[in-house]
DNA sequence: CCCGTCAGTCAAAGCGCTTTGAAATTATCT
DNA sequence: AGATAATTTCAAAGCGCTTTGACTGACGGG
């Protein structure tokens, strides 16, 4: 059934039909009444083929995720992130096209979505230190929102971020306050510019306590589970261990709580340790009193404010960038207590 | 740059250099090259927008995510899954269209998505038991592979599945050859076919030693680190606890072994473990000596496998249905040892 | 009663490709 | 050389929508 024979059905024009399923004022609402009805009894839907190539529009939203050539490690909260934003994509009529590009050909992938008209417009995931991809899409007029920030860049965008800065500030902070002095940073990897943002709220907290950081106990890799237990345990067992840690991530700290149990420590007394934490929803922190202390931001709900935000850009563009920054709740759980005495 | 401006730039017809383009016999190889050059020079690319509706294809899957209304729990394994399809599709010059539903108007979903014309197939997620998508699919005449299978359907259907029965018999075969007798299940929930299955397998490998099923030990849920924590820790404390466990997930098995710890119990001496391990990437079990025992497939080789049968299938349509079983992969690690002597 | 206005409807053009069927050119064979 | 076949190119139709600009009646004011 297409909109042809649905309009010669009906005894109408295509255009009368056409402006009478997408709400034109110029149709009388009888008709529009009989229209629908009939559109509805033959479960017609206009092709969005036809109707991309006559609007110009695809009412597709694309998610690039960068793929590092070296270790095709895949980040665990695209999947919540994802589920966010299609909430808001549903809502809109819009669909989610999802490319997994090597970090090698970045450029030539952006420039294809462009020109073949794939998107009217992307998210961009993972953005590092400096990122080249904003000032391609700036150049390609795409209209784009970054899930993140990229530090030293010139030119202003539209993001999502959660305040990583004061949220490291906050729980070094804490950690602090218990009595600690010898805090560890598990951090993501610091080309990140999230990772980035961590360890400055960190070092921030540290050094207005007049504490002067150890890179000994700084460490900075893939957040896997694997890679937590080996910093942490490595830093348990060297001369001078840390008595708390801040971790980058659940994934991370479930490494970092093998570690502490394995050399004959306790978590939440001999050894403390707070999280962030994305709302994973299969790591979700339950029970009375959750067993982490976490920073937490959920990543499903940013996924849903960056789609939110790029279909407004697409509806109409901004004069000025919008960017929203979310803050984290500082949520105490089992994993941190005071620091033990010497 | 359209195929109007770069043919008369070229002097040429239209078609001729559409046809130039797609590799069609009928032109003049030094013709085509001077077109592909050209091509490239402008950066030409045909809009998908017109080649889609000219030709009735969208070059497009669609991967839909059924999200149960209850919960609304993500499967960790998604990322993985269509990392692995992507690669098939890149290749093939095919997008990813990704979808989330809810369970309840997915009816409706898969019948837009036709009329819509956006898709020419469908990677079906997360079967379950007697799953009426299949029918459906069926009934829509859209190419589809599942992933997973779904039992009791008289229908055949394009599959790709890992032998979860096989899998779970040999994981419940290496800890009876061990020795243990109380073997619990912590699976996932059994609406879900691939855990009915691995079910299956458990029971066969108990009857085959003439041993009976104790439901006080059997547990299916949700795949979570809390969920598995709880039942494992129910069990252990309860009468005539287990002494080993096979587990459906890494993610689960992280809970398991939190609460062997807090049972004051020793993983591998005291309790075994073996889990079904999806190889994703941030939970790679690595080390000389992995941490547990697996039985393992890589849930990214399965969606590139069910991308490329699926590519296939539209290629053109086989006669006989396209099925793959994968075997999972027996790995020793230091989470199983001999039954502790009563 | 005529004319301007407005609401409602329509025919046709256009979006940028592919593909059909025909035409023009070149090669091959007697 | 002429006839036939094979190769190369082309003009135009078609994919299914949206949208422009024109048209028709109905209505009310002068």
């Amino acid at each position: 059934m297409n909109l042809k024979e649905l309009s010669a059905r009906l005894g109408l024009s295509q255009t009368t039909v056409s402006r009478a399923l997408n709400g034109y004022p110029e149709v009388n609402e009888a008709t529009r009444r009989r229209v629908r009805e009939a559109a509805a009894e033959h479960g017609y839907h206009p092709s969005m083929r036809a109707k991309s190539l006559a609007t110009g529009q695809s009412f597709t939203i694309g998610h690039v995720i960068p793929i590092s050539t070296k270790n095709e490690l895949l980040n665990p909260i695209l999947t919540d992130f994802l589920a966010g934003a299609s909430e808001a994509y549903e809502r809109a009529g819009y669909d989610l096209l999802l490319l997994f590009i090597a970090d090698l050909d970045e450029d030539r992938a952006y420039r294809e979505l462009v020109t073949r008209g794939k998107v009217d417009g992307v998210i961009v995931h993972g953005p590092k230190l400096a990122d080249s991809r904003i000032g391609l899409l700036h150049e390609l007029e795409l209209p784009f929102v970054v899930h993140g920030r990229s530090t030293q860049l010139a030119q202003d965008y539209n993001w999502v971020d959660v305040n990583n800065r004061h949220a490291f500030y906050r729980a070094t902070g804490l950690l602090l306050d218990l009595g600690h002095r010898r805090i560890a940073l598990l951090n993501g990897l610091e080309i990140m510019d999230f990772a980035t943002r961590r360890r400055d709220g960190y070092l921030k907290a540290l050094e207005d306590r007049g504490l002067s950081a150890d890179p000994a106990i700084m460490a900075q890799d893939e957040m896997t589970e694997s890679l937590g237990y080996n910093a942490a345990k490595s830093m348990l067992e060297a001369d001078n261990p840390p008595t708390a840690f801040v971790v980058a991530s659940v994934i991370m700290a479930i490494g970092v709580r093998l570690a502490v149990q394995e050399t004959g420590r306790r978590l939440g007394k001999d050894i403390s340790v707070v999280v962030f934490d994305d709302d994973l929803s299969y790591f979700r922190n339950v029970g009375s009193i959750p067993f982490f202390t976490t920073i937490r931001s959920s990543v499903r709900i940013a996924g849903q404010l960056a789609a939110e935000m790029l279909l407004e850009v697409i509806r109409d563009p901004p004069t000025e960038p919008k960017q929203t920054l979310l803050e984290a709740e500082l949520t105490v759980g089992q994993s941190t207590g005071p620091a033990p005495n010497t």
